[in-house]
DNA sequence: GAGGCTTGATCAAACGATTGAGCAAATCTA
DNA sequence: TAGATTTGCTCAATCGTTTGATCAAGCCTC
C-alpha cells in the first residue's frame, strides 16, 4: 500500500503537507496548487491511510467492541445492526467479541481495551454475566456502556421500556377479558426481569386485576425455562386464562409444552410473548407478541458509549421512541 | 496502560530485553535472574503489548474480517460461533462487517484491508453480491477466502457438502415411499443452489425416480421466496407429494403458504428444509430437516483464511465432517 | 527600506513495539 | 595466558502518522 510519503514523492512535496492536506486540519495553511498536486498524488495512488499508524500516534482506533452473550439470541441481530448503522454514522467500526463461559468477560474487556485494540465497550449484560465479571467496568478504568442491565455507580447504560413493554401485553389481555394473568419471567437477578415485573404488577393494579402469587415465576428467559415454567402453570389448581412472557424464545418453550400437554392456545389459554421477531410468524400458533424497540437500543447505545468515549459523561438512558408496539397473531383470544 | 519502556524502567533494564522476554523469542539470551524480574515487572504493572504499535511494527493485526450480507440469515450464528472459535486457537480476532446495500461490498473490503485493519476477509457470499462485488478478491490483491461460494481463479473457498445434503432429504422421502418429490431451490445464479440442484437430481437418479421438469423452482431462499414457490406448486395439475426446500427460511414461508392454502402439512405433502435450527422445532409442524455442518464451515473458513495468510495458498474445501444430517420431526410422513 | 505580519511550506520529535547490530564481560580452548 | 567464542545485555533504526516548531519568502506599514 501506498504510504504518506509516497504520496509526498509524486507531488513533489513534504509528507506533513500531505498529512494536513489530506486530514484537511482547519489549520493547513496550503496553497491551492499544491492541494491540488497532493489530491491527485493521492487518488493515483490509491492512498489510504495506515490504520495502526493512526491508531499509535492518536491512541485511539475509531472502534468499539460490542461483547454479547450470545450470538442466537433473538435480540441480537437487531441490536447489532443498531449498534452497526450508528457506528457507520460516527465513522466507528464494531468489533464483536463473544463473551463465552470459558474466560470471564471481565478479561476479555481487559484485553480489548488494555491493549488499545478499542476505545469502547458495549456490553450486553446476559444472565450468565456476574458483577464480577463487570469489575473493570463499574471500577470506571474502562469507557463502556451496559445494555439492558443498570448497575449503581457512574457506569452508563441504555435499556429498553421493559415496564412499558410488560404493560402493553398485559392491557392486551385485559382488554379480551382475561383476569387471571399469570406472568413467565427471567431471572430474579436480571435487571431486565425486575423491571418487567414491576411493569407487570404496575399494569395489573392500574387495571384493577389481583394477581396470585403462585402466577409469577422466575425461571429465565430461554425456551427450556420457559418449558419448564409453563409446567409449574399446568400443575395448578388454579390456573391463569391467559400468560404474559417475558422473552419470545421462552414463549416458545411455552407453546411447545403447551402442545405437548395437549392445551389448546388460544382456545383454553392465551400467550402473549415480549420481543418481535420473524419466527414468531412460524410458530403454531403465530405467536402474538410486543416488539420492543431494539434496533433503536443498538443506535442510542453506539451514540452513548461515543459521548462516553469522547466526554467522559455517563448517562443512564431508557428507549423511549418508538415506544413497546403490540403485533397480534393467534396466540391470544377472547377468555372463554 | 503500562508500556514497554515503563516495565524496562521498573525491571532496571532496556527496552529491547523486555520485548524479547515478554515475546519469549528464541534467539533471547537472557539471564534467568533477569527474565524473572522483567516477569515480575510485567505483572506488577499489569503489561500488555499496545495493539497499534505491533500491528505497525510487524504490518499484521491478527484480525481477520467476517463480511456476512445479513445476520438474521439462519446460517449467521452458527457459521459465527465456528469462526470465532478457530480464530481464537490461531490467535486471531473478528471483525464482523454487514454487506450492506448502501455501499457496495468491494468498497468495504478494500477499506477493511487497505487501511491494513485486517490480514484477510471471509466472504459469505450472498444472494445479492454479485461478481462486481468481489473484484479485489477476484484480483487477487487481497488475501480472502470465499464461504458457500465458489469462483474460478486462484480464489480460495470453502463450502458445504451441499450435493450431500440435498442427497440426504431426497433419500428420506424416497424411503418414506414418495415418487413425486419437488425441490424449491434458491436462485439459480447462486453457487450453493447449484449444488443443491445437482444433488437433488443425482440423488433422485440414484433412486430410479423421474423428476417432472415443472417440479423444480429456482426462486431463491428467503422465507417469501418460499412462500411464492409452494404457491406454484399448489397451482400445479400434477402436484408432489413432497418437497425438498433448498433452505429453512424458504420452507418456513412453503409451511406457511400451506396452511394459509388449507394443505395439510404432513397430511397431504411432506416438506424437509435443508438447515437446521431451533426455531424448527416452534413452527407448526415441527419442521424436518437437514442439518448442515455450519460450525465446521466457519471453523474451516478460519484456517483456510489462515493459510491464506500465512503461505499464500488458495485452496478449493468441501466440508466433510460431519457429513449432512437428518433430523426427522413432523413435517414428512409416509406417503399417503 | 527596516522591522513586523502573513503565507506556505519543511523539520523533527513523538506514539510503542520489534530486531539486527554492537559491545562488554564471562567462559572456553589449546 | 592469549585468543576465540559465548553469554547477556544495550543501541538505534524502523513501521506510517500527526503536529508543534521553525524558516524562508512575500507583503505591509510608516
Amino acid at each position: 500500500m501506498a504510504t504518506l510519503s509516497d504520496v509526498a514523492a509524486r507531488a513533489g512535496v513534504s509528507v506533513s503537507a500531505v498529512s494536513r492536506v489530506l486530514s484537511n486540519a482547519s489549520t493547513s495553511r496550503v496553497s491551492g496548487a499544491t492541494r491540488q498536486r497532493i489530491e491527485d498524488a493521492a487518488r493515483e495512488l490509491d492512498y489510504r491511510p495506515n490504520f495502526a499508524a493512526r491508531a499509535l500516534k492518536l491512541s485511539r482506533t475509531n472502534v468499539v467492541a460490542l461483547v454479547v452473550p450470545d450470538l442466537t439470541n433473538a435480540i441480537f441481530s437487531e441490536l447489532m445492526r443498531g449498534v452497526d448503522e450508528g457506528a457507520r454514522e460516527l465513522g466507528y467500526m464494531v468489533l464483536l467479541a463473544r463473551a463465552e463461559s470459558l474466560r470471564p468477560a471481565s478479561e476479555t474487556i481487559a484485553h480489548l481495551v488494555g491493549e488499545g485494540r478499542v476505545d469502547g465497550v458495549l456490553v450486553q449484560v446476559g444472565d450468565s454475566m456476574s458483577d464480577a465479571d463487570l469489575i473493570p467496568i463499574m471500577e470506571g478504568t474502562v469507557p463502556a456502556v451496559l445494555i439492558n442491565s443498570r448497575r449503581a455507580g457512574g457506569v452508563g447504560s441504555v435499556v429498553l421500556p421493559d415496564q412499558a413493554g410488560a404493560g402493553v401485553a398485559v392491557d392486551h389481555l385485559v382488554s379480551l377479558g382475561h383476569r387471571k394473568i399469570g406472568l413467565i419471567n427471567g431471572l430474579p437477578t436480571t435487571d431486565s426481569a425486575q423491571r418487567r415485573g414491576e411493569g407487570f404488577l404496575a399494569a395489573m393494579a392500574a387495571a384493577g386485576v389481583p394477581v396470585q402469587p403462585d402466577h409469577v415465576t422466575n425461571l429465565g428467559y430461554t425456551s427450556t425455562q420457559g418449558r419448564a415454567a409453563f409446567s409449574h402453570f399446568a400443575s395448578l389448581a388454579d390456573q391463569p386464562s391467559a400468560l404474559v412472557v417475558s422473552n419470545i424464545n421462552a414463549a416458545f418453550g411455552a407453546l411447545l409444552e403447551a402442545r405437548a400437554r395437549g392445551i389448546r392456545v388460544p382456545e383454553d389459554l392465551s400467550i402473549v410473548g415480549i420481543h418481535d421477531a420473524w419466527t414468531a410468524e412460524n410458530s403454531w400458533p403465530p405467536l402474538t407478541t410486543v416488539k420492543m424497540p431494539l434496533y433503536e437500543l443498538g443506535r442510542v447505545s453506539m451514540n452513548a458509549i461515543f459521548e462516553r468515549i469522547r466526554s467522559g459523561s455517563a448517562e443512564d438512558l431508557v428507549i423511549g421512541d418508538p415506544p413497546p408496539l403490540l403485533v397480534p397473531r393467534a396466540s391470544t383470544a377472547k377468555v372463554g
